[in-house]
DNA sequence: CGAATTCTCTGACTAGTATCAGAGAATGGA
DNA sequence: TCCATTCTCTGATACTAGTCAGAGAATTCG
């Protein structure tokens, strides 16, 4: 497994990777192409790039005033924060980023060429799948407090979502509350999902004295489905649950999250009657943690991984 | 299907080539990691660490210091030929090596280990297929020379497969002959396929005048099956069959070649009457080629690709 | 044998990719 | 308002990667 693992990098880097670089890189170098590609045709703050791109300031700098000498790029300050500068592509500057697009897509066409048409579509297909496996494996759980805006972004496109979904729409001041103070330590948890530090998911504990921890606020962005992330969420909370002591887990949903109720089902929740008077809600489940239960860590990873 | 392609590049060759570059360089130079890597456990000659890793001999040179200076490897005149010098990993080096090789493992799992069991045998999988695609489109096919070594390796390579499949073995000289005279221009044809200039693969013509033009020779390297080449190489003899005028090609073969006799059928080939003599035949096979046939480029290949 | 070729090494040089410290302007908070 | 912080830019500096020309030894070929 391993083995397949490496053999598949080292392939891919040789073949995929050396060839970007050569394509990308014209007559100019190459991270002057990738910060003209990086850009973008919309312009883009320079701590943005810094960011994206893992520059050192000072390197930047250098790189945008060498793309300005050529004319492909100009730099002006941002209005609302004078301090900000953004870039922007010249005509030129676009004219070269589309020559790099043009570029990159005869290198795509250039991999594909050999292959008949059969090949090609099961590359394809072999390449969708692991770019979403890979995907899937870049992003990270982490416990957010419910102020942060990552937090309040998540919390918002979820009650979006309900309103969007539920027949009769959603108003969360009629709904079982779930405020900030109730998610954060002791109180509850809150988990947010990110990939490349984006907000794409969350999911919530209320720790109750003596009555079974709740689940709440399950949501996953929707670029983000299909990558198995409800479910990492789910055994993220329950396994974080488990170590706060709770032996059992419970939630309530609606009717139209279809896909949501059949994660619960497949995660073991069996439904049981109504145990609370969440308007909202026409299912309620419930689920037994094993005991002994394993810390977070130990419901993912290999044995071993660092 | 070409932004699918890119953004699978993309994705790889950040999140995997990235990370291969900072874990393999540790606090030594990557190029050095890279030469350390590639001497491997039984050490190599120089050039042949040049050719693989495309590098300049001088710059081979430093590197190579560099690394003898820190103890790393020996470099010792070869006995054979006093020019030739191999370069050899000293125990620091071994485990050295030993450490990079762990990380590389590190790295394969670290990439595995968000995922669930599931997740992970289909990251495999797809893997797998996208490594075997892109190997078969590394695979180029040229005509070559019938003395040249990597032909002759061809053919000695298909006659020892031969003599270990028939049920009575084989002897070429019982064989209708295909010399190298006969298999040169303009007499005939051999086209080699090489993966990273290894030859995996053959095909050879016989042309005639009145008659059609015999297809002798296919044979593709057990380590390269499966990757679509006879198919290949059979579309590219029969391209360069029609190029030199021919309507109608044809060949012989034996009944325990049974992967062949499908490849010709579903291929178009239709069994016909013995038209030779071949003591070594049980079957054989004619097409009509297209009229108007298309070059050898043609046949493969997208549109518009350079 | 002599000439051409192959292989490696050395020295000189260049371009690219950084890193670090600090300056100067702008901003935000106490 | 003052102070700490943020953002960008400049200069100094270092190292990696890579190229080129040529020398010297060994080999091969005619």
């Amino acid at each position: 497994m391993i083995a397949q693992v490496r053999r598949f990098n080292r392939l891919v880097t040789q073949r995929v990777g050396a060839l970007t670089d050569h394509f990308l890189a014209r007559d100019r170098p190459l991270g002057e192409s990738r910060v003209l590609w990086e850009i973008g045709t919309a312009g883009c703050d320079l701590r943005a790039l810094r960011s994206r791109l893992d520059l050192d300031s000072g390197y930047l700098s250098r790189v945008l005033r060498s793309l300005e000498a050529a004319d492909l790029v100009m730099v002006t300050p941002n209005a609302a924060d004078k301090r900000v500068r953004t870039a922007r592509l010249t005509a030129a500057g676009l004219a070269e980023r589309a020559l790099l697009d043009g570029r990159s897509d005869r290198l795509a066409t250039s991999l594909l060429a050999p292959l008949d048409d059969g090949q090609r579509r099961r590359l394809i297909t072999a390449m969708r799948e692991a770019e979403r496996l890979l995907t899937a494996a870049l992003v990270k759980i982490a416990p957010l407090d419910p102020a942060h805006a990552h937090a309040q972004h998540c919390l918002r496109a979820y009650f979006a979502e309900l309103d969007r979904r539920f027949a009769a729409g959603f108003d969360p001041t009629r709904s079982i509350s779930a405020e900030a103070h109730e998610l954060r330590p002791p109180a509850g948890l809150l988990l947010v999902a990110s990939l490349r530090s984006e907000p794409v998911g969350c999911g919530a504990l209320k720790f109750h004295h003596d009555e079974p921890t709740e689940i709440k606020r399950m949501w996953v962005d929707e670029t983000a489905r299909g990558l198995g992330l409800g479910r990492r969420l789910l055994a993220e909370l329950e396994a974080r649950a488990a170590a706060n002591g709770a032996r059992v887990v419970r939630l309530e949903t609606n009717r139209a999250l279809v896909e949501a109720i059949s994660l619960y089902r497949s995660a073991g929740y069996a439904e049981v009657a109504a145990f609370n008077d969440e308007p909202y809600a026409d299912h309620w489940f419930e689920k037994q943690l094993a005991r002994g239960a394993p810390g977070p860590r130990a419901t993912r990873g290999m044995k071993g991984v660092p």
